[in-house]
DNA sequence: TTGTACGCGTTATCAA
DNA sequence: TTGATAACGCGTACAA
């Protein structure tokens, strides 16, 4: 109020041309930094740096959209049933455009419908999205029509977790395969000779991956063990009747791999209808390290990956392409497995019974 | 391929310009059909309105930022605990955005800082967000520093479930109170009459609100029933470690309300150590009606609140404040208890020890 | 390596 | 009630 006059310092809202003025260079040149184009002399440069944090300088993102090509704006492509992992995605694609001065899109296409209705679910988000690119999540990531259409429009897109024609575009993912072998391995070194495994959609890439991966590492342990195996969608509600189809074979699985999250916490359901006891009676591990393994009882033994780091590499891979036409990169990131509380040995009655059925 | 030519019209990317020609009247009067700015007659109103859908012609965000006074971007300030909630809120008000065609940014603060530091993130917020405004959810909603900050710099804002300062800025809440009260009513209604209360962090309005409701609601329905209370911060860990401390209360309640449902969801643990059944030896309710409370077992009872659409009304409130300048209005949505598996009458039992003890 | 002139698609000002 | 024209702040083509 009594400072008076000028509001232009307050909000910060200087321009291109005051940046100059202050510099004593030309627009061009300022734009020149701002954009970290070549042909700039450390000189200018540092005048020109100079000048934009003296004067608290923030280029206007309507103004450069409008100038330039690009939108400054990318779109994050979902068809996923765990809310947990949508979450995380968001949020880590998220930082990773704030971090850059990008406007973030999310939108959820439903791929399952027909091939007609999915050509105009894209329409309407590429139409009013003016996006300079999209992240796709799995299962959008191995959707071939959702591919040929972006391509067709030439539209720039990383995948995350793709497990269908690599090196078709840019991709961040881990080793689905090594990963669930690395939990089949850690039940069998715990003594489980008796496994069950509920596997995701069968439209979902990495669940078929981590199926592969789980199998494989158990036929390699030992070709006596035995695998039992059931149908989920990874939802909540599948991990409960899966768990009691499983539950009731015979002989019953000590140990239960869950391809997410979510159905192991339904496993844990499950377990309790049954009267048994985890990880006593019933070894359970999932797959995410999602929130919901540590938000039930006991906390899920689980698989972490390492999901915002992976939404957020996405996110700079995806402009990386968009300024220079790099070749597309194939992020591979670390997974580890996290014991907690739902996993231990085997009883030893388990033993006995597995002996006493053969 | 074969249709040639024009691109224009296979991306939808005509002009304002394109428009006018097409409909035959000047740029100024498109412009005022697409603003729903007066003074527009019938006619014009026909001829223009033709003319955008037969060319599929959607108006430039990043030229009506740079030309006009707004950004199209709203921004959505969190400084909440529970990630379920704050999705939710996302969803809503990204949901509401979209529709009105415009940006959503969220932002996080840590209001628990120092003031100093609070308002230096402000600024960050502020500076390069460039937003027409935001909406504030709790327990930012009751940080008058926040309030202040917004309003000293001229901000626009919306609160979600304000507990302070009513009439200050629109809002959109639902009754807290009544939605404890009732809580209160139907644990009572059960029969139970020794009843635990697991309050939530103390700057959040809506845990006091929420424990106020309660409790006068217990203390109308009878002097008798007793109540413990215990401490939490809307977190699954603190629903653990008060419910070890209610459930060693003498004597044991037969009912605990917690605030929220990660709080509830880790109640559920404590029952559990303690070999205590959900409902038969204590009834849960929660609040919120978030993912949680169907992703545990047993399902929790709890207070359903609209979460997502409190969002989408709190953008749909701010957006038309920004328009024209209307008097603060305070939604009031609607809530209701949902009544599941982790609730029942008490056991026969206990209604004799409660008289033993007397 | 640096600078100049022009245009991006829309809204705002002012006149008709 | 309508229309012409000047900004808005920046990138691009081209020139120096």
């Amino acid at each position: 109020m009594t400072r008076g006059g000028s509001v232009s310092q307050a909000t910060g809202n200087s321009t291109i041309a005051d940046v100059a003025r202050r510099a004593g260079v030309s627009l061009k040149s300022v734009s020149r930094v701002i954009n970290k184009e070549p042909h700039v002399s450390p000189k200018l440069l540092a005048k020109v740096s100079a000048a934009i944090s003296e004067l608290n300088y923030v280029p206007d993102p309507a103004a450069r959209s409008l100038a330039g090509q690009r939108s400054f704006t990318i779109g994050l492509l979902f068809d996923n049933p765990s809310p947990h992992y949508t979450m995380k995605a968001i949020i880590g694609a998220y930082r990773a455009c704030v971090a850059q001065g990008y406007h973030m899109r999310f939108d959820t296409l439903n791929s399952r419908s027909g091939s007609a209705l999915l050509s105009s679910q894209l329409d309407a988000v590429v139409r009013n999205g003016r996006t300079d690119g999209f992240v796709l999540t799995p299962p959008l990531t191995d959707n071939r029509e959702v591919l040929d259409y972006l391509e067709r429009h030439n539209i720039q897109y990383v995948r995350i977790a793709p497990a269908i024609d690599p090196g078709r575009s840019a991709a961040v993912s881990i080793d689905d395969v090594a990963a669930a072998a690395q939990a089949a391995q850690y039940l069998c070194d715990l003594g489980h000779r008796i496994i069950g495994l509920v596997n995701g959609p069968p439209d979902h890439g990495a669940a078929i991956t981590r199926r592969q991966g789980f199998i494989e590492r158990l036929k390699s342990i030992s070709p006596d063990i035995v695998l039992h195996e059931a149908k989920g969608d990874f939802l909540f509600e599948s991990g409960i009747s899966a768990g009691e189809a499983l539950l009731s074979e015979d002989p019953r699985p000590t140990a239960i791999f869950a391809t997410n999250d979510d159905m192991a916490a339904g496993l844990l359901v499950a377990c309790g209808r049954c009267r048994l006891v985890v990880p006593d009676d019933v070894s359970l591990v999932g797959f995410d390290d999602s929130w919901i393994a540590t938000s039930v009882w006991p906390y899920l033994t689980t698989v972490h990956q390492p999901i915002e780091d992976m939404a957020a590499e996405a996110v700079q891979l995806l402009l990386a392409q968009t300024k220079h036409g790099q070749p597309y990169e194939d992020h591979m990131l670390d997974y580890h497995l996290v014991v907690r509380e739902s996993s231990s040995p085997p009883a030893e009655v388990t033993s006995d019974e597995r002996t006493a059925h053969r």
